[in-house]
RNA sequence: GGCGGGAUAGCUCAGUUGGCUAGAGCACACGGUUCAUACCCGUGGUGUCGCUGGUUCAAAUCCAGUUCCCGCUACCA
């Protein structure tokens, strides 16, 4: 009989550095599921990756002085050793600078400009040659410049765009008849009302700006901008081909039947993705499930908390199937989960050492020491009493294979998890129900006991094997321990319980609190890796360009929340004799009362704006990190209020 | 500001179409047990079910209002 194919993928990963937690945990889960799904008897093919391309990996390789393609190599390398650290069945592992996905991207760029889904235009739309700067409409004040109020033209600076709107129809129709495409589905909501039905804006498809990209073949200075180059391995991955029938495996797995992807990603899987798709005239894959993060517990990043978790310390601490275990058992269906190094050694030791690990320790130890290590089925009760106990452990076990089913088949995993678990503690309930150990002590009692134990290590047997997508070596070692026809005469610890004091201790021990020290810049050579931010970069502009910007230090004299927004202050500053409103985007930042009193950077000459109906005659400076946390830019020594900045 | 979701035991949450003394796990306390990794099994308590009104014989559950939190989005000059 032919098997049922299942294709499915993860995100891949952008080599700009180190995989994260985030990541580890998706290829966990996505794992899981694809060895789940290969025990359901589904011919899977499980497909995971790297994406390379991007100037933020141009400007990281020209820093450490080697190509690009040298960088990306390295951190694909990484990618890999961590994916394989955490076990992972993967089938397939792409990247994005393989030499058929760049052709194909390339086969695909044309095919859908030569159809008229992609055009040349202009990005963002409406140019100010003085200030080297796109407009949209929108941002334009009463039809000129938002900077320096001159005449904009139609830009000169192109780009291609894909049409979106074309195919929007369509998609709202597809995600209306099909309620299993957008997992969870609260989030259909969210793109649904947020990008579908206010109407979609053509996405930007390539770049000119860097160089590390796919080229457009048929015009070479631009390359191919993030999306079409990323989300298309999904195809190409399993042999698309642009101008043809495309590979055996491409004809049998695509569509997809799940794409397992981070929140954060949603929109351009459920939107963009499709509309590609329809482009292309293939099918839109089954279902796209955005699953929710894994947050570190109390409270943010902080270093000198000492409480960042990388995955490879967390599997030399804890092993890797105590990971696995963690990040699939505690985290929500659809709400983020927390994990600290506390919550994991509390779940380790409750779980694995207490319920799991002792039971199977126990229950070795039993047999070997009443009927060394050999136990048949003798099928002896006594009464109706030990009939009862045994018909229910075994109603217990035999059920949770069809629970775990439909669990799992709802994505679940962290449900389907705790049903195997709750399988492990009939099974130390059932030892406290038969005690082996009284029955131990009469002779005619001898057969019950030796069906009692054969019972339990059927168990447990059926437990582990149901354990093994999710906890594969574990599911190995219980399976061996208990043998086939006898058991292990020294069972092996399976999950040592953990002193919560020493390993916190351990822990500080690699992570000394640091004092707060914000500005040690890159002690230790790793968190300074971290700590490099590139942007995009703009345009050279003329020191005359430059000298039409005025910078002065400004005090913060007053400062209120502006009303009606979440994200606005609106401050008083004083410049020299004169006070200037200005309103910033910093709530959630500084509240009203810090500001006041602080010197600032301005920049003074800033045409005026209204933002949430509120004037505002300037701007105040600050710096930004990876993760939008803002610092205001302050002078490093006492300054005046109206003091020049040049 | 727009749309959506949430507020239930110390903590994490479940509570289906309104219905019996409001639940589970963890933590805590007590009891039992000794095969085992001081483990396992059992028992138990605390809850103004965010707040205020309303509908109803009956509301955590439905309706209106209100406060706070979260997500997406816009504004973040």
């Amino acid at each position: 009989m032919e098997k049922k194919k299942f294709y499915m993928t993860t995100a891949i990963a952008y080599t700009s550095g180190k995989p994260h937690i985030g990541n580890t945990y998706e290829i966990v889960l996505a794992d899981a599921i694809a060895r789940y799904k290969r025990s359901q008897g589904y011919d899977v093919f499980f497909q995971t990756g790297t994406d390379e391309h991007g100037q933020k990996i141009e400007l990281k390789a020209q820093e450490a002085g080697i190509t690009p393609k040298e960088y990306v190599d390295n951190v694909a390398d990484q990618v890999k050793d961590i994916w394989n650290m955490m076990n992972s069945s993967h089938d397939k592992f792409i990247r994005t600078t393989d030499e058929d996905h760049e052709r194909q991207v390339q086969k695909i760029f044309k095919k859908l400009y030569e159809q008229g889904d992609i055009y040349k235009g202009s990005y963002e739309g409406l140019y100010c040659t003085p200030c080297e700067s796109f407009w949209t409409e929108s941002q334009l004040v009463d039809g000129k410049c938002p900077d320096c109020g001159r005449e904009v033209k139609p830009a000169k600076e192109e780009a291609y765009f894909f049409k979106m709107s074309k195919y929007a129809d369509r998609l709202i129709e597809h995600i209306n008849t099909h309620p299993e495409f957008i997992q969870p589905v609260s989030r259909k909501n969210e793109m649904m009302n947020n990008f579908l039905l206010p109407g979609l804006q053509d996405l930007c498809v390539s770049r000119t700006s860097f160089k590390w990209g796919i080229p457009v073949d048929f015009d070479d200075r631009h390359v191919v901008y993030v999306w079409l180059d990323a989300l298309t391995n999904y195809i190409t991955g399993i042999g698309y081909d642009a101008e043809g029938e495309g590979a055996e495996q491409f004809k049998k797995n695509w569509p997809a039947d799940l794409h397992l992807i981070g929140k954060d990603i949603i929109r351009f899987h459920t939107i963009y993705w499709p509309i590609f798709l329809m482009a292309l005239d293939l099918p839109l894959p089954k279902q796209i499930f955005g699953h929710p993060w894994l947050l570190q517990g109390d409270g943010k990043m902080s270093k000198s908390k000492g409480n960042v978790l990388y995955a490879d310390e967390l599997v030399d601490f804890f092993g890797v199937d105590a990971v696995r275990f963690f990040v699939l058992h505690e985290m929500p269906f659809d709400n983020d989960g927390v994990i600290s190094w506390e919550l994991l050694v509390e779940r380790i030791n409750s779980e694995l050492a207490n319920t799991l690990g002792n039971l199977v320790n126990r229950t070795i130890s039993m047999t070997n020491k009443y009927f060394g290590g050999t136990v048949t089925d003798k099928g002896a009760a006594f009464n109706d009493e030990d009939a009862a106990v045994d018909a229910d452990l075994k109603a217990v076990v035999e059920r949770t294979p069809q629970i775990v089913e439909k669990k799992m088949d709802e994505l679940r995993v962290a449900d389907a998890i705790t049903e195997i678990f709750n399988l492990f503690k009939r099974c130390n309930k059932y030892i406290d129900e038969t005690m082996p150990w009284a029955l131990a002590k009469e002779e005619e009692k001898k057969d019950r006991l030796e069906t009692v134990l054969y019972n339990l290590l059927e168990s447990i047997k059926f437990g582990a094997r149901q354990l093994a997508p999710f906890m594969p070596e574990t599911s190995e070692k219980i399976m061996t321990q208990l043998g086939d026809g006898k058991v292990t005469e020294k069972p092996e610890i399976l999950f040592a319980r953990l002193d919560m004091e020493e390993v916190l201790k351990k822990v500080e021990e690699l992570h000394p609190p640091v004092e707060e020290s914000e500005d040690a810049a890159g002690s230790d050579g790793e968190s300074g890796k971290d700590a490099v931010i590139d942007i995009e970069a703009k345009p050279e502009i003329t020191f005359e360009e430059f000298g039409t910007m005025q910078f002065q230090v400004g005090e913060i004299i007053a400062c209120e929340e502006v009303k009606k927004s979440r994200k606005l202050l609106c401050s008083q500053v004083k410049i020299g004799s004169q006070v200037k409103q200005i309103v910033s985007g910093i709530k959630a930042h500084y509240t009203a009362e810090e500001m006041v009193g602080k010197k600032v950077m301005v920049l003074v000459n800033l045409k005026p704006a209204k933002l949430a109906g509120v004037l505002s005659e300037g701007m105040l400076l600050c710096a930004e990190d990876e993760n939008g946390n803002l610092a205001l830019m302050t002078p490093e020594k006492e300054m005046p209020a109206g003091a020049v900045i040049c």
